[in-house]
DNA sequence: AATGAATGAGCGTTCATTCAT
DNA sequence: GATGAATGAACGCTCATTCAT
């Protein structure tokens, strides 16, 4: 991979303040900051290596050096945002509450991560077809990977009767996390609703499929 | 091109009908069904007009002929779809059962709908925004037309008392909406489960969250 | 293969004198012709395609509507000489002479061709490797074929004792070709010997060696 | 390659002691040997100088500080076989044997370098044309130097009545070296036939066609 | 002596669309 | 209605070379 493509990086604890003029950033994260900004703009293939690169400020041979081809900036970007969702998914699951609040937890969290990086899900549902075979598969197995470790969740709790038993786990993930990555087509960052109060709300959606019936 | 090379194959083991030699179906049609399933393979922009028409057996000039350019396509693809879906829908919500029975009706129907032409749904939820802006438009109108129906159909619920009150409407559309529309994105064909069934299960999961709640 | 591309063509059997300005020749011949020259000049990979269509006087377009790629063209040019050579070659092989007048035949007429189509045999050894391995294969094979039959002639004329038996017609075969083959890197269509003279003098080297010996 | 493939040879016969761990040649050679390799496998253009350097082991910087472009490689590799295939015909065409051994000799060596050698022999006549012209004029002087040498040799000859006469020394010394440049075209060092068997076998053809005619 | 990030010009190729026939 | 040759602009990518370190 790419030197300094990493995504959380709590490099540069000293202010290098008095840098005077240009490149606030390394060339690797101003690409893929570029290159998210205009794919959710107007699509990967409509977007030229060309925009990309002096949206970016810097020349297609310093991207080449970085990235191997156009559609590394596309893999880089799923990446990230499943790297970060898949992290604090895990967090969230391990953690101490009840499994109706880990489930709870991750559901608000996956609603406020996905309004939160709402270009890269946007750029992943739409273009994820556009990707190398080989990547393809590889970011394929990481959101499988995700979706896995809640219908885990569920299935521990259907199994000590915290959730009702008659709706299968596996569907109700597709169902839910269907609606989760679907938020791109309708929510507005600057729409009445913040990311948070969609995921309650949809955490309690979700819930309502799962609490027991008490009729049955 | 080699002749005899054509794409309905001139094999007629038995007599089908009076269809004495040709063309089965008229040019358009042979158009969008090539250019759906080709665009569902590998994705609208990596598609050529050269291989749409050779899969449909016509040469390009024929498709000029028809469509004002390569998006026109896609915008029949859209409006295709949409068209069902809608009238579909329209008769269910409008039928004499109970409000339950409808909007039950309508989830079943919209996951069977959608299933049935998952190519087209898949082509829409990521093309949508290569189409050129004014055809998006009345794409988007009319899908917008679909979802208010369903909401008033469920505030109508709401107002009887068929359907819990404290669930907004308009975001369990979008969320059973959205997780209806990711269907293309797990959903096989060839899977363990037919459409029907996975509508009934989808409906049983929009319902759970609309039931009054036995304890308020 | 693309239209248009046979080369001893019969065609325009009726005199068309009256075209008034421009192009005398069908496009894919332009491209060859100024293709030859300008690879003869600077070599395949220091030509740029945009180079040849310019010296053809049409456009990239036009190009890669006749030719799948730029080494088509390098592979048209092969197989145009070896088309040409190879058919020469067999009628003088099979023609009523001695086998001594037939093989100097032969050999003074691969001399004389070879020289009035310099350019392309320079092409031909310099850039072989660039191309497409399967057309490369091709041209090996019928290059093969011509080297083959020529061999057989002379093991025919070693069977009758016509050539002496004790030099290796295929060793023969290749030396001679190899000087034949080489004569781009030296021959000189403005120097002092035409190639006919150059023919006859490669033809006596060649007899030279398959002379019965007096002495053995 | 292998270690001990270099070409002038007398190289550390034992002692291979204290090399212990890596660089096993000084940089230029490996660079040299590399691209020998490479531009022989797929030919000067298609080798990339990132090749070149990765299969030497060292950066392109170390390459840009000994060689000033990627053709002064190109050069080194005409320049170094020149140089050995010089030295040893004139060794030869010195010696104290007869006339007919001396030119056997010759030609039985520049067989046996050029097999040795084959990949500097094909690269030459492939991309010479690549070289800078003041550079590739360099070559051609000292490749026309080796080629009079021989020439004045079979003329010392034919004025003794050792060869015949009535054929042209300088076409002889192109038709025989025609053949031997053309040698990477067809002669596979795991084939049937070593060099030395080539070499003695085009030694016989050449002579044959130098032999004092009986009848004449 | 050696690094490797960066340049910048150029490459072969694609492709939606037009238009004379 | 339909053809298919031709356009022309743009595309992703390569690469020899430079240069601050």
């Amino acid at each position: 991979m790419a030197p300094g493509s990493s995504i959380g990086g709590a490099e540069d604890p000293a202010a290098q303040v008095s840098e005077s003029e240009a490149e606030q950033e390394p060339v690797p994260q101003r690409l893929l900051t570029a290159a998210t900004r205009l794919f959710a703009e107007r699509g990967f293939e409509t977007t030229s290596v060309q925009e990309i690169v002096d949206a970016a400020g810097v020349t297609k041979g310093a991207m080449y050096h970085y990235f191997g081809a156009k559609d590394d900036l596309l893999y880089e970007i799923y990446a990230r945002i499943l790297r970060v969702q898949t992290a604090r998914m895990e967090r969230a699951v391990d953690s101490a509450e009840s499994i109706q609040q880990r489930l709870r937890a991750v559901a608000v969290d996956v609603v406020v991560t996905t309004v939160t990086h709402l270009d890269d899900t946007v750029i992943f549902f739409r273009s994820m077809h556009l990707l190398h075979p080989d990547k393809q598969a590889e970011v394929r197995a990481q959101r499988r990977h995700y979706h896995e470790r809640v219908r885990r969740l569920i299935e521990e709790g259907q199994s000590t009767g915290a959730f009702r038993s008659d709706r299968s786990a596996e569907l109700v993930v597709d169902f839910f996390f269907g609606a989760v990555h679907h938020l791109g087509f309708w929510y507005r960052r600057d729409g009445p609703m913040s990311g948070q109060q969609v995921g309650e709300q949809f955490a309690d959606l979700l819930l309502d499929s799962l609490r027991p019936d008490s009729s049955g």
